[in-house]
DNA sequence: CATGAATGAGCGTTCATTCAT
DNA sequence: GATGAATGAACGCTCATTCAT
């Protein structure tokens, strides 16, 4: 069909500019009116394609979620050691967060569990699978003997997942100080954390 | 002095008042009106006692950094093996959390280094004395053999804190999924977290 | 276009009830809501057309000034003896002084020069024109032999201008106590006081 | 009586405080608060002595036309030919203007008519006695034999004082754009203006 | 389908004024 | 007499959203 090509095109640049621009000055600072200057359509026209500004956010956290299964199912799936698959994890998590300024907020703000809504469950179920995917990645390292055997999988993919991105939103928000203060790259400093990180799993 | 105990009380019920509503709705939908009406007094009143919203936000932020402060310090002065305050720390922490579903984005989040405004230097000064606490509990977990000589202290200082910000904060946001999903309660999600945060530390 | 033409509609009519207001009220005691409400508007579409209370303000002025140069140009292009068209243009700027009681203060009140805005910089160039319109005026009553040869016609000018504003202006404030004070209705006053500045005192 | 000194002493240093900031400020963005500040009392304090904003500015308009009357004495009364007192009176007008940049709003505007009020009641006074003075050195002119025998005196009164002003408030607001455009200081362009003023440009 | 036009609801902040003590 | 405390009423301005065409 035509119209549904015209309608993802437009759909995704409005996605690129109000990302861009949420990135940029953050949610409440965007406004509809910025979103759909520079998409280059009118702010009616935006509204044919969102209902809501909310949406549009909803939209870019489903596609970040969506980068973060990619990374998790690499890591699962992809050749090398357990190390080695989870360093290049942490980091290109770490990149991502790096790119995308709002990738925090967006990914690990409470998401609203409003299954009524499409696109809130589409959200869950990227989640889902995401999780599935680190549990695969763990089990891996068990087989390989990296983790130990009596670990409790479930609980550690959260564990994992949360002190990951603890340990990345702080390195991204305190890059200064930590320079200032310990003369610590951010990258230094990542390094040595998630290294700590993953000796606790061993 | 009478009008000092005054202007204390209404600093506090404002701060209370804030509080609840930035927990709930977040701070840019929280209004200076709702604050006021939930006090108690006018929106004119409040201007008396803060002098922008953002300074009654900067104070919370201050308030909790002094919790954090006080947690740190009980875990590098107190009695016991380094276990038992290493928990002690890590419950407290995360009852403070429970408690103030913003004590997260408050402590965390990225904290404006101007140091000329008065309340930055403070809540800065104060996050200073909080990591040089943990730098003390890490040190005296060192000593007790429990931690690793060769442990860089100031970066673990960092990642622990920022782990256990993200272990609590997600356990909090996903403790429905959690139970749902894994049968697992918070609590117990937490101490094996915990464990497996400290485990790598040893 | 259709838009045009609506556009201009509204930017008059907001001009209209704007000028009223500011007359009535002076320009701080205005309020937006005053001048959207008097135009049948909402606030928020007064804003489409006008992006600040000041530009509505210097649309007014510009307007004022544009009709001031009207007049100057008629004083100096029309036929006629020197006298009878100064008597004219005298007689046409209390004119407008009185239909716009704000005339005085919108035309005579320290200008911004700011040029970087455009409104000014018009503003500046239409007030430029008048001046050069009054100078050929003033240079007429030269060759007329009206005007002392040895006058200083730009000084003149200015001279002229802030003589015959300050005289209508205060014979528009005060006609009332000039009537109960001296029994002089304004119009004989005014044809006096233009009398004595075009022949002096003495 | 004690009271009456302590009165006056407080109600002349608020005069003061509130001109030097209507002064650097304007009257609208002058607050009370800045007021009372300035004066040293507080708030409150100065509502003893002041029932309003409105009439603290009324109090210095009328401390004003005192000030103004007591130059039009002068040109009545001093000796000298009729030229230079001419002369003086105008610049001793245009040295007040320069003085207090609020003196032609405070002394030109429309005064309020509402003889209920004492202030304005005073106001009118000054008023007319200034005009009564202005009209005793005209008098003093004519029989000087330096202004025509058949002049009208009291509107070459109101003549005279509305040119004047006009003249100062223009030299004063256009001081930037004379320099700039003509070459011609204040200083210089008064002295032509009143010149003109006297002779006619006849 | 695309949009120009319009707006209601709200925002953070200010300030002249009142009043009990 | 002096004041600290409190406030109602505005203010200029913004913005997500609706709707007729």
């Amino acid at each position: 069909m035509r119209k549904d090509r015209l309608r993802e095109i437009h759909t995704l640049s409005v996605i690129m500019s109000a990302e861009e621009l949420f990135e940029a000055k953050g949610y409440e600072a965007t406004s509809i009116d910025d979103i759909a200057y520079r998409t280059g359509i009118s702010k009616s026209t935006l509204y044919v394609y969102f209902k809501s500004k909310q949406l549009i956010w909803d939209s870019i956290v489903c596609k970040y979620m969506e980068l973060l299964l990619e990374d998790a199912r690499k890591a699962a799936e992809s050749k090398g050691s357990f190390e080695n698959r989870y360093y290049k994890l942490c980091f290109d998590i770490a990149d991502k967060f790096e790119a995308h300024p709002m990738f925090y907020k967006a990914t690990l703000g409470a998401i609203s569990m409003d299954m009524d809504q499409e696109i809130y469950k589409k959200i869950y179920d990227i989640g889902e699978q995401t999780n599935e995917e680190i549990a695969r990645f763990i089990r891996s390292g068990i087989e390989e003997g990296k983790v130990r055997k009596d670990i409790d999988i479930y609980p550690a993919v959260i564990m994992m997942w949360s002190s990951i991105s603890g340990i990345i939103s702080m390195a991204i928000d305190k890059e200064e100080y930590l320079k200032m203060r310990f003369n610590t790259s951010k990258k230094e400093y990542l390094r040595k954390a998630f290294k700590m990180l993953l000796e606790g799993m061993v």
